[in-house]
DNA sequence: CTTACCATGTAAGGCGTTACATGATTCA
DNA sequence: TGAATCATGTAACGCCTTACATGGTAAG
C-alpha cells in the first residue's frame, strides 16, 4: 500500500457509491469532479479491467438492456484499499494554470492581448459557476437521501467559493490593466 | 506554429526577462511559479539543450565564475516563438485536487479523518499565503523598476484572493462536518 | 436516414517525474 | 570536515491523452 495510481481511486470511490459502466464513470468524471479532476477513456477502460484482475471490482454483462454494456462492481477487497487510501495524507494537489502563465509573461505582449486572455477566462468561470450554483441547489434538496450528499456538496461550496474569488480577481485585474494603458 | 510543449514557453518566458543558467530556472519555477506551474530538472535541461538546437536560445560558459555554469540566452526567434504563443488561445488549464477528491469519497471515512484532511489543506494553504503576501510587498515597492513587475504582481494577487478563498471555504467545512457529526 | 449519443476498447506517442550519477563550492 | 547548496545531466519508467477502430440505438 504504496503507490496508488490515483486513477484506480477515483473509480473504486465512484464504485463505492452505484455499479458503474467504463462509460458512466466517465460521465460522473465529466461531471461532478470536472472543475478538479479529469480522465479519458484511454485510462479508464484499462483502469477497469486491472482493478478487476487485481480483485477490487468485479465485471458482469448487463443481460437485461439490448446494449452490450458491462458493469463493473466494487468487491469488499476495494472497499479496503478505497479506505487505506483515503487514511493516507494527501501528497499532492497539482495545478497547471496555463492562464495565469501567459498572464505571468504579460509584459512580452502587453495589456490588451492579456486582458482579452482574462476575458476568456472570465467567461468560461462564469459558465462552470453556473453550473456549480445549479449543482448547489439540487444537492441542498436532497442532503438527507444520501450521507455522500454532503460531501459532494462540500466540494460544490469549494468550486463556488474559489471560481467567486477568480472572478473577482478577473475584475480588478483588468481594472489596474486599463488604468495603466492610459 | 500547432503544438507548443509548455516547458519550452516557461523557459522562452523566464529567458525573455534575463540570462539564467538551468539551475536557475528551476529556482524561479519553484518560487515565483510555484503555485500555478511545477517542473523538475529532468524536463529543464533536455528542454534547453533542444531551444538551443532549433535557435530560440542560445548556450555560454560563464568563464568569470569558477562554477561549471551555463547561461542561456533567448534569440529574436525565440522572442517571436514566445510572442507568437502568447497570442494564442489558452487551450486548457489542468487541476488534480488529489484534496477534493478525498473529500468528495468523504462519506466512505467519515468526517473526522475529511476534517484531518481540510486541516493539512489549510495548514499549507496559509504557509503559501503567508509567502505570496510577502511577495506582494515587495513587488509593490518596486513596481515602477521594471514593467514586468506589473504582471507578476497580477499572478500573486491571483494566488492570493484563490487562497483566502480556500482558507474561507476550510472554516464552513469543517463547521458543516462537526455540526453534523454530533 | 442521419445525427447524436451509448458503449468498449487499443496503440502510439508525448510529456514528465523519480532516481541515479557526478562533482564543485561555501559556510559553520 | 561535513552539510547545504550550486550545478548539470541521463535513463528508466509511469501515466495519460490522442487518435483510431468498431458498432449499436434513439430520436428527429
Amino acid at each position: 500500500m504504496a503507490n496508488e495510481k490515483k486513477m484506480d481511486c477515483v473509480i473504486l470511490g465512484l464504485l463505492c457509491h452505484e455499479e458503474l459502466t467504463g462509460y458512466e464513470i466517465k460521465k460522473r468524471i465529466n461531471t461532478a469532479l470536472k472543475f478538479f479532476w479529469s480522465a479519458s477513456y484511454g485510462s479508464i477502460y484499462p483502469a477497469l479491467n486491472d482493478l478487476v484482475n487485481r480483485g477490487l471490482a468485479t465485471k458482469r454483462e448487463d443481460t437485461g438492456n439490448k446494449r452490450n454494456k458491462l458493469i463493473y462492481t466494487i468487491t469488499d477487497e476495494g472497499r479496503n484499499y478505497l479506505k487505506e487510501w483515503l487514511a493516507l495524507p494527501v501528497e499532492k494537489d497539482e495545478l497547471r494554470y496555463e492562464t495565469l502563465l501567459k498572464l505571468f509573461f504579460g509584459n512580452e505582449q502587453g495589456a490588451e492581448q492579456t486582458i482579452s486572455h482574462i476575458d476568456v477566462f472570465e467567461e468560461k468561470t462564469r459558465k462552470e459557476l453556473q453550473y456549480l450554483l445549479e449543482a448547489e441547489k439540487s444537492l441542498k434538496d436532497c442532503l438527507s437521501d444520501d450521507g455522500a450528499h454532503k460531501y459532494y456538496l462540500l466540494t460544490v461550496e469549494f468550486g463556488i467559493k474559489t471560481y467567486d474569488a477568480y472572478l473577482e480577481w478577473c475584475k480588478e485585474a483588468k481594472k489596474l490593466l486599463m488604468d495603466n494603458g492610459e
